[in-house]
DNA sequence: ATGAAAGCGCTAACAC
DNA sequence: GTGTTAGCGCTTTCAT
């Protein structure tokens, strides 16, 4: 049978130094002066036996554990994952460790998991996207627990939050396709009605067209719920129905990269060239975007930052450091590559 | 100042209950038997009073926290993430916390995360990937605390593994470029002196041209460090060059998918059609390939089986389970999609 | 400058 | 069937 080795605890390191519990506490944590002599006696010991405080123990006398609970939907997609990637970075800078959970767009799967880590004893939590929903965010930040929402818009500017101004990038992409000449400008997106992130970039799309004058045409406008779970092959599929219907824009922007790099491919199989015939943008500036065939001009969301700008303030929260702005807006920026050209009337 | 609400503890459910403390674990645990009548008060305090035990005292006290720790490189490149979405679904139906950290293929990184997660008193580590390094894993599995190496190849089986056959997975890959008629097949990889998993793919390589009694010829074989970090742009920049220098095999291999897609943009570029005049083939089947223009042949690794399988078994070892194998090896397979053909020569 | 001891919330051995 | 209590490893108050 396995036989869990006695790990050395504090005591040994009094026993072996001869000095008392407690300082060895102050040494180790710098709490309170110690004598030169004795300092090094108990530093002596700590490094001899290897000692490493336990710091379920500790956690469980200071109420603190130096953990950090992260709520997210799906680790397995990229966006999320390069955001999670900038949140880890700087939760391990700050001594944090970061715990993980993906729930899956379910509600009630998030609960479940944010109450897993509050049993933890979790120092804060970050919601990362995922459906609105606001009670169960509210009850932690109102029992005084640290929590900050990420790329998940809700009404409360109480709560902290770090977020893209997803309307005001989708209008500006649409103005571009615009300004390119576009008058016939299609927008695909899932259905959005308990994500407000999403339904931003639909209303920054209806918002350019009504503020350059062009009516909304319903038949450019795709939005299915197949796309969701299977961004590439959903939209492909949705596309190859449209474009047979033939209802084509001569542009068609969309949620997220993948959704794009679908749509090209069906669009492509019906002869049609990109950006010659229609021109095609994406959102996210995933990697491979560059690599697409075209290239995809496409927006990009700071994605490392945003993880870390969320880390950063949450961690500034749990050690209650002084915060001028606990709702902060990250920029986006258009990335021009290959996808994108005048329509073709316009050319002749 | 903020105020930390005083949560409710057992105590409290014993006294709201008229119970003693003792009863009231046993009724949570389930570890012993409790008269109907008191086990319905002490239910109804429970609720009322909205309890959870808190796990950082019962980890104190029991010494299992039903915590894994997960050590990998990279959240952020897909392989990895699909991987960890696995880890992730197993470890939360069988009610254990994820607790995950990034190295970067930095050894000291690796060894430094570790610690904190032994402070953390895990139950059990994955590691995931990285570098070859046996030291610290084989320290940490002499002091009995379970650990696993997922696509990690170390020598000693007393440590639990799950892998994927890299030898066999290369060496059928390359097969199959041999029987569509290419014998000049070239080979492209990251320097791998310190990542086993990636060298056997490598050997894969050679043991398959040997086989066939091709020659293995330098000029066809790229290996480069620079694509480790940027796998599109280093491949795509690395290509360009060789394609200059005229040293051009009818099919490429490669070590990863997005290597495999930087190749294909350059080896376009110069006006070679894929796979009329070359073909490419990929290693991992992300997503994406299905999508590239032309979609990619690729070894397909089973991603999220790895993560599920590797998660059970640690989990099963935590939990004293009877195990029958404890280094598992997965199986891969060839995804033929539309990069691979028979030689531009054998089809005259 | 150092030590003794209480107590964080829980489990489990033991007593009744 | 239920209660009392020691103790997990640590921090922190209070004495000395």
């Amino acid at each position: 049978m396995i036989e869990q080795v006695k790990k050395t605890s504090i005591k040994d390191i009094a026993r072996e130094s001869g000095v008392a519990i407690s300082t060895v506490s102050h040494v180790i944590n710098n709490t309170k002066f110690v004598a030169d002599g004795t300092r090094e006696k108990v530093m002596k010991a700590i490094n001899e036996l290897h000692y490493r405080p336990n710091l379920i123990a500790r956690g469980l006398r200071t109420k603190s554990t130096r953990t950090i609970g992260l709520l997210l939907p799906d680790i397995s997609q990229p966006f999320f994952a390069q955001v999670v990637k900038g949140i880890e970075a700087v939760a391990r800078l700050r001594n944090y460790t970061l715990i993980m959970g993906c729930a899956f767009y379910d509600i009630e799967e998030e609960k479940r998991q944010l109450n897993s880590m509050l049993d933890q004893n979790t120092d804060g939590i970050i919601f990362f996207c995922g459906y609105d929903s606001y009670d169960h965010i509210k009850r932690v930040h109102d029992s005084n627990i640290p929590v900050l929402v990420l790329d998940r818009e809700i009404d409360n500017k109480d709560i902290p939050s770090v977020l893209v101004d997803n309307f005001a990038a989708m209008e500006k992409a649409v103005q571009y396709l615009y300004d390119l000449g576009h008058r016939k400008i299609g927008y695909i997106t899932f259905p959005f009605e308990n994500q407000t992130t999403i339904r931003r970039r639909y209303e920054g799309y209806c918002s350019a067209l009504k503020k350059n004058g062009l009516k909304y045409n319903p038949d450019f406008v795709i939005i299915d719920d197949q796309m969701r779970l299977q961004e590439l092959k959903g939209t492909y599929a949705v596309i190859k129905q449209k474009v047979e219907e033939k209802k084509i824009p001569t542009a068609i922007i969309t949620l997220a990269d993948f959704l794009a790099i679908g749509a090209m491919k069906a669009v492509k199989e019906f002869g049609l060239a990109v950006p010659d015939d229609i021109s095609i943008m994406g959102f996210n500036d995933e990697m491979i975007c560059a690599f697409s065939d075209p290239p995809l001009t496409t927006v990009k969301q700071p994605k490392k930052l945003m993880g870390e700008t969320a880390a950063n303030l949450l961690i500034d929260i749990i050690e209650r450091k002084k915060i001028e702005n606990k709702n902060i807006i990250l920029d986006t920026e258009i990335v021009k590559r290959e996808t994108t050209a005048p329509p073709p009337i316009a050319k002749k």
